[in-house]
DNA sequence: TAGAGTGTGTGAGCGCGGTCACATTCTGCA
DNA sequence: TGCAGAATGTGACCGCGCTCACACACTCTA
């Protein structure tokens, strides 16, 4: 149960700590690799380590009480999560699975707690994380309240998207249909359906796994409502 | 600009602090009344003031792109609000709006800073608050997965209410059908009718405000859709 | 290089819930 | 106490998106 420390270098939220301490912290760490699908974080656990995510990408995922799945998040490399347990000691309701092979260091309960509980810098950034996840999920809970799937599906994609030039936004990697279909809340076909539209109208364009949005203020007149989407 | 720091006691986040310190805050604070419907917190704004909620009931709102509101969550009294725009200095995106009759303290955004940053024991608190609030964002999320509108109705009653007995609880005060119309992404007609069919089955009952789940289980059930919801 | 396993594309049908347009009942306030 | 404005109740209609049932297209790996 340890590993390099260096590791614990490449976290934004470590990165101003003593060296000392980070020593100490990675006797209390260790590395595990996962691949796609596997199950990090099953929910209802007992000890609630704090992740690291030094490669890959992770989802959070709900079940509703019937049974089927819920998009929550995802957690993108040099990101932490599961510190809302850490910081409450009540288990993750959701379940936090690989969404492609993906490497994270664990850090042990405990210590995860006293790192969190002792200074002041790392509490003022866990707390600033925690926000923007309550952020985020309002984001999400708000798209879901707009009324046709391809206002949801615009929506969503900007909200995955990351500014590319005036214009043109990208999203990478692109989820599949069904991923996407979760996280909106319609059927996997109508998500298929929609894409094709877009793409007819060349709002959209597929270059391996990357999903350009060539016509970034069209989508954002659709996802508002003002623009009619295209019809077949 | 000072209040009565006794008022500051009633909070369990200031519980533990000096007297000393709860008078220096209280001449930071301020006292205000608002009606039913009146907006606290406006979104968007400049600077980011800590609310407490000295009595009423208060309710966050955002709107969608096009204009449709949804309700996000409950501020009930005792409790602390805009925490994450004091943490992260970004403002809220939603609105606060007064469901009652309200009585509100503002701590200054600068004096609420320092609380929270300098206090380890505070700092743990707004983190707790700050996950509770991730949970209960992702319990509403995960409800809107359910798939048709008694499920909703039926799992979102069961979040509002509180244990009264065996089998027996209770939610007070009731929300509006508009209201939970816009939690649970329904129209209110449709919240209507469930309602009626709930009322008519002697699963739910009306009392003044209060609205009482008789037959806890059977609602349960429903939610998780494995009673079919009784029918005209 | 075949073949399994995943992801995507597409049609047909139908039932649920949104919308609109009212009537009716409640409730808070002047 | 009475009135105005909310809140609730109810019917009719209709179109959207879910479901089911497939065909086809990728891609990893053995």
């Amino acid at each position: 149960m340890t590993i390099a420390f260096q590791n614990l270098l490449k976290f934004q939220l470590l990165r101003d700590m003593p060296q000392a301490e980070l020593l100490r912290l990675s006797t209390h760490a260790e590395l595990v690799q996962v691949s796609k699908r596997e199950v990090l974080f099953a929910g209802k656990e007992r000890s609630f380590p704090l992740g690291f995510l030094l490669e890959g990408r992770l989802q959070g995922v709900d079940f509703t009480v019937d049974g089927r799945g819920v998009g929550l998040y995802y957690v993108e490399r040099g990101d932490f999560f599961g510190e809302q347990a850490v910081v409450d000691g009540e288990p993750l309701n959701e379940h936090v699975v690989a969404a492609s092979k993906s490497t994270v260091i664990w850090l042990e309960s405990t210590a995860a707690r006293e790192l969190i509980q002792n200074n002041p810098l790392i509490s003022l950034s866990v707390m600033k994380r925690l926000s923007q996840r309550v952020r985020s999920a309002h984001a999400q809970r708000t798209l879901l309240a707009l009324p046709n799937p391809f206002q949801k599906l615009c929506a969503q994609v900007l909200l995955l998207s990351t500014p590319a030039s005036i214009n043109e936004a990208v999203v990478s990697p692109v989820p599949t249909h069904q991923e996407l279909a979760l996280m909106i809340n319609v059927s996997r076909e109508t998500v298929t359906r929609a894409f094709q539209q877009l793409l007819l109208a060349k709002a959209l364009g597929r270059e391996g796994s990357e999903l350009r949005l060539l016509r970034l203020d069209y989508i954002q007149a659709i996802a508002r409502g003002a623009e009619t989407p295209p019809k077949g």
